[in-house]
DNA sequence: TAAGATTGAGGCTTCAATCTTA
DNA sequence: TAAGATTGAAGCCTCAATCTTA
């Protein structure tokens, strides 16, 4: 067994990592809630709901596609939906589980959104690296999605 | 100005790597917590007054220290005084502001999580990376850091 | 007054327990 | 019973407002 205890550049790699992971996510937060008025979670949910073939998605398939908890998607959608951006619907779906659908206001917001976000992105993130660094950062990214995912509570 | 639209790889990019950065962060905080009873946002804040010169720390030198926004400190160190691991003290540090230092609980926990965390950190982070992967990484989050840090509230 | 610190509200996330129904 | 979904508690984080005191 390795010795465990790390060097002092490993533990400044750690936390620059972890600040600079924060800082980003704070930023794009920051931007979408003032330019659209939405978070970057609403985000997620309603742009899975308006890409998806059907009207509407029982609330596991949302939560398949969003690879998220379903305890955080139930939460999430709650907090959505007595912000009128989207309606949780009895058997609408196939299996009569139950259904969400876009409201007209989550509609609206959505593809003015998608515009806006693509620009955030941008800025906080791709623009702030080479060709190089993104295929690096992509490589990691999947492995740990690879070794670290598909453990959803 | 160029177009903001992104392309499907430059969504799955982003998608991919805000994917990996709460996996990772989720992953060393349960090892921490089931290892050794403490969060990963406890753990930065023992460590930074244990580490530190003095045996109490005024709350905006803490605050310096951790590169955190003043209030996300503030909460942080009620939640942790209700736990028993830290102890805010009137007066004590110059310039007669308040003061924060150990627990005898504390200072306990510290040093063990120490050891411990290492082999965390290790296991989802830094064992995922080669030496290019890792110079990489640090140079954007040192560049992220740059451009969007040094702004809290 | 201004810097240092705290507070309250509200959204996010996880864990464990519970409810519902095929 | 088991899968699908929800809930409650508790910790985390940010923003804006407020309190305190040199």
């Amino acid at each position: 067994v390795p010795s465990p205890d790390l060097t002092q550049d490993e533990w400044a790699l750690w936390d620059v990592w972890m600040t600079a992971q924060r800082l980003v996510a704070r930023e794009a937060d920051r931007r979408l809630m003032r330019e659209v008025g939405i978070s970057k979670t609403e985000f997620s949910v309603l742009v899975t709901l308006r890409r998806a073939s059907a009207p509407e998605l029982r609330v596991g398939e949302l939560t398949e596609a969003l690879g998220w908890e379903k305890s955080r998607v139930s939460h999430q959608l709650t907090r959505m939906e007595q912000r009128g951006l989207v309606r949780r619907v009895e058997g609408g779906a196939p299996g009569r589980r139950t259904g969400v659908a876009l409201t007209d206001a989550g509609r609206e917001s959505v593809d003015d959104a998608v515009r806006r976000h693509a620009g955030t992105v941008r800025a906080v993130f791709l623009d702030l690296m080479d060709d190089d660094q993104q295929a690096v950062l992509r490589e990691w990214a999947e492995r740990v999605e690879t070794l670290l995912g598909d453990d959803e509570a």
